[in-house]
DNA sequence: ATAATAACAGTAATCGTTACTGATTAAGAG
DNA sequence: CTCTTAATCAGTAACGATTACTGTTATTAT
């Protein structure tokens, strides 16, 4: 077989899949040290690529020039706050409708879709509120 | 006046106003050459921020890790190659309606949106119908 | 248990972008 | 037109995220 399934793989795996944080791989790399105190960042970038190439996660780019892991797969939109850089999902937009409205003004065959909407996040916005008048 | 309009900001400018194909810096930096032979990267990098801070122009971000530029300051979609990596302009599309169906899925205040599509352009599609079936 | 090789840790290299330097130069005042 | 001054420049060094390389380790199949 081609494919080994080593610790370290594992560990990254159990990790970022069920975030909904959108992790950088420095982050993935922090998080995964205490069940593999001693993994390379390297191997934390090929594992996360490889899982890409796999279809198991996705990469987001969200404008800060650092590359964001997201295990779900599933079509949905992104949220990026422009002050604290949080990245949330969008779960339940009719995606569908979204690709058919931008396919009737291009001529190409779309596949692939992702849109990043930008705005402040509910903290963000409650503490905005909290300060005085501004 | 704080601002003052230098023969290197308004050789960039010239370049870039009228350009529908997203330059990179890089992009930027060679065509200018012509007008100013001895012009720096750096200050072609630090005058497209610029204008993208005061809105002449817009940064696209395309996932090939390189930052792109656009004039076109009008709300519109952005089509990517997947063979090619051209970047190409979808005029036309609803963009209200895109971020008015993903308001509806998200409880803070969406500000600015950007959203990539990714197929085939025209011209892979058509190269590629020419080869031997594959 | 052993062989074969995917995957590793550690580190060096790459590349886009940003920051720093002392030298230029555009723009307003006299 | 000349002078002043601060914005801008060219050139280069620094930076940080990502990728590539190298010799070692460990997973899997036999």
């Amino acid at each position: 077989m081609a494919t080994k399934f080593s610790r370290q793989r594992q560990a990254i795996w159990d990790f970022i899949k069920d975030r909904t944080d959108h992790p950088t791989a420095e982050a993935v790399y922090l998080g995964v040290k205490s069940a593999c105190p001693n993994i390379s960042l390297g191997t934390v970038y090929r594992n996360l690529m490889l899982m890409r190439d796999t279809g198991m996660i996705r990469t987001v780019e969200v404008g800060d020039g650092v590359i964001h892991f997201d295990p779900n797969t599933t079509d949905h939109n992104h949220f990026i706050c422009t002050n604290c850089g949080k990245v949330i999902d969008i779960d339940g937009g009719d995606v569908e409708a979204i690709k058919q409205e931008a396919a009737a003004h291009f001529t190409g065959r779309i596949q692939g879709y992702s849109a990043y909407f930008y705005g402040l996040c509910p903290d963000c916005t409650k503490s905005a509120a909290t300060k005085t008048t501004e």
